[in-house]
DNA sequence: CTCGCTATGTGAACATCGTTAACATAGCGA
DNA sequence: TCGCTATGTTAACGATGTTCACATAGCGAG
């Protein structure tokens, strides 16, 4: 493991890494191949040999935020002190704050016409793993009698239009809450009355 | 109002309207300031003597975008034979069909990173006075006595946040549904129990 | 240990694209 | 009719993604 002068040891990461802290710091624009390049002391072509494409580099990190975003829904699952309403609640609060807290992370994740995600069946996957963790929860919630029972996915993708359309109004500055925990909870505690069981 | 040779008679209108086409063709990769002067017959610069940058042109469009959309929620408000409850809902299900058959356009207006809103006066006018169609219909399902009456903006939050989010989720190709109408409408239905005031 | 193969990195060059500068002409008003 | 301003042209520059020919490190086979 050199890190020294020619071979990099593991320099697929670091530009991952890299790619990341530009993204915080001066938004996509600022991924640049040659600025990536330069940041890892390498040459700009060097990433070419990780990935075929500026695409699979963004993509990379797009799947890298799938993959955070996963995790951190994944453990609000793990409060069982919290009934599963109240954790499917708390769910869409972290992800509007999560999508808020990385937002050029997040718009790379969505919005971005620069990565096909067909393309990148890892990132696709990984995608797909974080919606599950919404599937999960409200099929919990239905089980326990406090949720409409109609079909998961329709209540799954009520859920994940209202939180991921809050993150972006949020994120592209058309919505400017002053406390964004308040925001997210206002909205998630509307749209949790519409998928209640009427009791 | 020639329209040869030399003076075009109304570029900045017709760039305008290419720009529109090549969007719906090709997407937004595809808006070139070469390929949209070539397609009007004129010089690759020519565009710059009625747009600063090429993101005024794009701003230019997703202004429209935004015109064109006011236009269609404004409809759904003469539709007196509905309730204004049905109205809402009606609004919302146009809001979000309208979006997916303009994806191109509607990426532009919001996730476009190449456009800073705030750059635009007109363009953030437009923006505004597209949600105050959501806004106007809201107060009135409030003074009605249909719809929970805290605080407007709340109310509008959840309906533009649910909206935007379904639509956006399904241009992105998150989510596929077979029937986008009803997709629209089963997620309104929902977002509608939730904001309703209880009977 | 050595040969040589493969993975990894370099530097130069190319094409594309946004943008600008210097120049040209049309059309309108004094 | 003169000349000013708006509009358009061509050529060129700089940035950026990408590729190609070349160089070297590291590892496994013999």
């Amino acid at each position: 493991m050199k890190n020294d002068n020619y071979h990099h040891g593991n320099l697929r990461e670091a530009l991952i890494d890299i790619a990341l802290d530009i993204l915080e710091e001066e938004g996509s624009a600022g991924i640049k191949m040659r600025a990536v390049g330069k940041r890892a002391g390498v040459s700009a072509s060097a990433a070419y040999r990780h990935f075929s494409d500026k695409s699979a580099l963004l993509a990379a990190v797009a799947k890298r935020g799938f993959d955070d975003l996963t995790i951190a829904l994944n453990q609000v699952r793990t409060k069982t002190h919290l009934s599963v309403d109240e954790q499917l609640q708390e769910m869409g609060v972290i992800y509007v704050v999560f999508a808020v807290e990385h937002a050029s992370q997040y718009r790379l994740m969505y919005g971005s016409e620069a990565i096909r995600t067909e393309d990148y069946p890892d990132l696709a996957a990984s995608a797909h793993n974080m919606s599950r963790e919404y599937a999960l929860l409200v099929k919990q919630c239905q089980a326990s009698g406090v949720m409409k029972g109609e079909t998961t996915t329709e209540i799954l993708h009520v859920m994940w239009a209202c939180t991921h359309g809050a993150a972006m109004l949020v994120i592209d500055g058309f919505i400017s809450p002053p406390d964004i925990y308040q925001y997210a909870r206002n909205i998630v505690n509307y749209v949790d009355a519409g998928i209640r069981e009427d009791d």
